[in-house]
RNA sequence: GGACGAUUAGCUCAGUUGGUUAGAGCACUUCUCUUACAAAGAAGGGGUCACUGGUUCGAGUCCAGUAUCGUCCACCA
């Protein structure tokens, strides 16, 4: 094949469905299918579910980039690599996306349409995201194993969080109780503590007392809860109130009868108000607390809608508002009211209809995290998972998210799960009207007390973390797979899984409750590493939201400039847990790079047209440039897989741009284009390629498998093996007069040519490569090479070979020799000039060196191997003063 | 209020256990349409590593404090 053959321009758009559809036809993506050997270790990362509630952003398109580059790397290096797909229902988020749309088209709620019909639409929406969803998922090149795809509502994982409700229920895990929740009274349902958001508001501080002779004035902004205060609680500090303190009084209240007594909490600032603070049990958080710490009273004031509840007189069936307002007239002819002010406030708001939340006690489903459990060895679900992070069996990706992870579950409450919506896993759990209550996995055929069949399910339904948070398991398998407290089938061959990649703003709401529950559930940790990435977000440092429409769809930009390039712009630059800038300049930087990568290919393949890159390397025909290439591949391999191992792989992705680019199609490229058809050269050219796109494949699986396709390939680049240093280590090992620095040398010789250029006024482009590349000019180069050896003779033992850790500084010092040489072939006068400041640079560098000798601290106190190292150094940049001018009294 | 980060070139960021003169990409300047690539190539300019102290022979790197910005959590009576 010709370069003629294929086009100059990479058109991601004509390659990448088709790779696709052949890579999933291949059945490799799952592991099952790849024929490894029955003791190949496992490698499973569980995809996190996007939610159905609306098409994926670019955050989920970095998810996918970074998990595709870990499992493509496992699946090469011999992994049984498994990467499983699916969605998540979401509940809350799902349903009300659903409502919002309903009454847009219909102005119907959910109620005018029945339980039943809105369900059905549901479906009927989940469906139609749920494809656009996958098909953008396949879209990004995801190698994900499709037969084994999960949806968190479907009925393999209703089946598992029913039994999980059961087991946990039976264990004594769940339970029911009352406690205050965030409710929405326009949702009808509670939410969960992260559902809610806050706002700021401006509103009313009223300060008053609650009756005349009422020792201390407090101050609200709601003054209807008040009916429901059962204490007054101020600051143990404070000197004004102490003497209050456990006292209580009784007294009306707006014709209400009211006890009150005054506790004491450090919570409460002296500095707010009038540092006392009417303590409402029922309708506040902190109120709550502070109720069950001191064993008040609960008087529920507000009902679920949002009303006053019967039994408060002229303020009952009120709204809250109404109520306000009419207590506030009440106070202000009883002549209570104090003070009234303009505050700023922060108000709680629902986080799907911004509708203002009231807490209220409520009776609710909770898993508590506090209390110990038989079969986790008597402790709590919380300190197991708090144990599995602190002694490492569960690693965070940067490490710092242990401390975040471990600061959140040490302050971890119990996990309210039942929510009122229609949408969701339903709650096995069935009433019957004689007051008893069965959790069951199958519907009882009759109560066991009162015989009778009259039984009715639990209405609520399952918070969407509940189910989410047995992904791994579920996934897998659960429960079927686990009998008798063994595993077996997928769950024995691929829990716990190795990695977990998602988003750091998710590590309290999923990752906490994943561990919970598979420590629960099977009594071992859900996955060994969690990556965590960062927030993508605009060029501004803002948070991309549709509101601001600064956001990116990643669809338009695969359009555009193709899978590969946007794939490139999220890894590239990013690193763990922190936040990434993208704009479409950064993706269209990246395209152009992958086209280039096109172009160095469509090179080589018409070189290697006549060669067979099956053969091997004669190694007595290679050249200065070859040696040099080869041990720059080597070191690329050992690099960019260390960097994989170790998550850097930002950096893997810098060191193969930097390879691609400057080593190999800058000048090895030009090499070969002066040292003619060598047959040799043609094969090493083709072996580069060919390493070189397996090892840009996880980061670029289109465009380096549609290039693989044109290398006469007989299987996929998707399952070729890992390429090896060993496997170039080998063919310049037997070279026993190879330095170890040969190959730097060539490099060193093109360093000088190129700063020659810089200074010489000569054109000296195609010169110059002439002269090193070309015919008999080439021979220059061995020159230059015993050039370098006789310096290195007269300078005496380099410290690339004592120290064997830092060549380029002792390199460096020997470049303005070869240099020398090379300049004084061409142009005398302007060596003397860069010979003269090389000197200085020298005579600087040594001067240095010299003082940091002479410091009798630095003797003393440095190690004795640092001191000879810098003898050595200073001695070395002497010798090299000293050749230098010597070269410089030959020029003149 | 609690926790955790960040601050390095005009911009976006690297900098791998402390080690000689701190790097890349973009942008900028100059030159070149040289046959894989103008979606290109070559060369160049540009930095008091936020600030102040400390540890050390040696600090961008470790420690403490200050400032600014950010994220998460709690919470606003």
């Amino acid at each position: 094949m010709t370069a003629k053959e294929l086009p100059a321009i990479y058109e991601p758009k004509k390659v990448e469905d088709k790779i696709y559809k052949i890579w999933e036809e291949s059945g490799f993506f799952n592991p099952d299918n790849l024929n490894l050997p029955s003791d190949a270790k496992s490698y499973t990362i569980v995809l996190p579910p996007p939610n159905i509630t609306a098409k994926l952003h670019l955050g989920h398109s970095a998810m996918l980039a970074i998990g595709d580059l870990m499992i493509r790397f496992r699946r090469m290096r011999g992994y049984r690599a498994l990467w499983i797909p699916g969605t998540d229902h979401a509940a809350i988020a799902t349903q009300n996306v659903v409502e919002k749309k309903i009454f847009n088209e219909s102005g119907l709620t959910r109620h005018a349409l029945g339980k039943e019909e809105f369900l059905k639409k549901v479906w009927e929406f989940l469906k139609e995201t749920q494809t656009t969803i996958l098909h953008q998922t396949r879209k990004m090149g995801s190698s994900l194993d499709w037969s084994r795809e999960a949806f968190t509502l479907d009925d393999q994982r209703k089946k598992a969080v029913t039994q999980m409700f059961v087991d946990m229920y039976e264990a004594g895990v769940i339970y029911q109780g009352e406690r205050i929740v965030n409710w929405c009274p326009r949702c009808q349902s509670t939410l969960a503590d992260d559902e809610v958001e806050h706002q700021h508001q401006e509103t009313k501080l009223y300060t008053f007392r609650y009756w005349k002779d009422f020792p201390i004035a407090i101050s609200t902004t709601r003054p209807e809860t008040k009916l429901g205060d059962t204490a007054v609680a101020v600051n143990p500090k404070d000197e004004r109130y102490k003497k209050f303190i456990g006292q209580e009084f009784e007294g009306n209240f707006c014709g209400i009868n009211l006890k009150i007594k005054i506790i004491a909490d450090r919570e409460v600032e002296m500095d707010f108000g009038t540092g006392a603070l009417g303590v409402t049990p029922a309708h506040s958080m902190i109120d709550w607390k502070m109720a069950e710490n001191n064993n008040l009273n609960i008087i529920k004031v507000i009902d679920e809608s949002g009303k006053i509840h019967p039994g408060f007189g002229k303020y009952s069936t009120l709204s809250v508002f109404e109520a306000r307002a009419l207590i506030i007239t009440d106070l202000k002819e009883e002549n209570l009211i104090e003070k009234e002010e303009n505050i700023v406030n922060n108000l709680s708001i629902c986080y799907r209809c911004d509708t203002a939340i009231e807490p209220l006690p409520s009776k609710q489903w909770f898993v508590a995290v506090d209390k110990p459990v038989e079969k986790l060895s008597n402790k709590s679900l919380k300190e197991k998972a708090i144990e599995v992070a602190t002694n490492q069996e569960i690693k965070f990706v940067p490490d710092r998210f242990t401390k975040i992870y471990l600061n959140w579950m040490e302050n971890l409450h119990d996990w309210c799960i039942s929510r009122q919506i229609w949408f969701g896993h339903s709650i096995p759990a069935y009433y019957c009207k004689c007051g008893e209550a069965i959790v069951s996995k199958e519907r009882p055929k009759k109560c066991p007390t009162c015989d009778s069949t009259d039984l009715t399910q639990d209405e609520d339904s399952l918070d969407t973390w509940f189910s989410s948070g047995m992904w791994t398991f579920s996934t897998l398998g659960w429960p079927e797979n686990f009998k008798d407290n063994h595993k077996s089938g997928d769950l024995k061959r691929f829990h716990p899984t190795q990695m977990l990649e998602t988003g750091h703003e998710i590590l309290t709401l999923w990752v906490s409750r994943m561990i919970m529950m598979s420590l629960f559930a099977i009594g071992e940790i859900p996955f060994e590493n969690v990556y965590l990435h960062g927030m993508i977000v605009d060029k501004d440092g803002k948070k991309m939201s549709k509101s601001k429409g600064n956001g990116i769809d990643p669809l338009d930009m695969i359009e555009k400039f193709g899978t590969d390039a946007v794939r490139l712009s999220l890894l590239m630059g990013s690193t763990p847990g922190n936040d990434m800038r993208l704009s479409e300049e950064k993706i269209e930087n990246y395209r152009n790079f992958v086209n280039k990568l096109w172009n160095i290919s469509r090179f080589v393949i018409s070189k290697t047209a006549e060669a067979d890159i099956n053969n091997n390397i004669e190694e007595k025909n290679l050249t200065f440039a070859d040696k040099w290439i080869i041990s720059k591949m080597e070191n690329l391999i050992i690099g960019v897989t260390a960097d994989l191992e170790k998550y850097s792989f930002s950096l893997a992705g810098e060191k193969l741009q930097e390879f691609t680019k400057n080593d190999f199609a800058d000048w090895y490229l030009e090499v070969a284009k002066f040292e003619g058809n060598l047959a040799e050269k043609n094969i090493i050219l083709g072996k580069i390629l060919k390493d070189l796109l397996k090892l840009w494949h996880p980061f670029i699986p289109f465009v380096t498998e549609e290039i693989w396709t044109k290398l006469n390939a007989d299987k996929l680049l998707l399952i070729e093996n890992w390429p090896t240093a060993e496997d170039w280590n080998k063919i310049i090992a037997k070279d026993n007069n190879t330095d170890s620095d040969v190959f730097e040398k060539t490099q060193l010789i093109i360093t000088a040519i190129r700063n020659l250029r810089a200074e010489n006024k000569i054109e000296p482009t195609k010169k110059l490569k002439t002269i090193i590349y070309a015919g008999d000019d080439f021979e220059q180069i061995k020159d230059a090479e015993i050039l370098i050896k006789n310096l290195r003779t007269s300078v005496g033992e380099l410290i690339i070979e004592k120290s064997g850790e830092k060549p380029a500084e002792a390199l460096y010092t020997i470049v303005g020799g070869i240099e020398i040489y090379l300049i004084n072939e061409i142009d005398k006068i302007a060596e003397q000039k860069r010979i003269m400041g090389e000197l200085e640079n020298l005579k600087k560098y040594t001067s240095g060196l010299e003082q940091r000798l002479s410091n009798k601290e630095f003797i003393k106190k440095a190690p004795a191997q640092i001191v000879a190292q810098e003898n050595e150094k200073l001695l070395q940049a002497k010798t090299n003063i000293s050749e230098m001018e010597k070269y410089l009294e030959k020029l003149i």
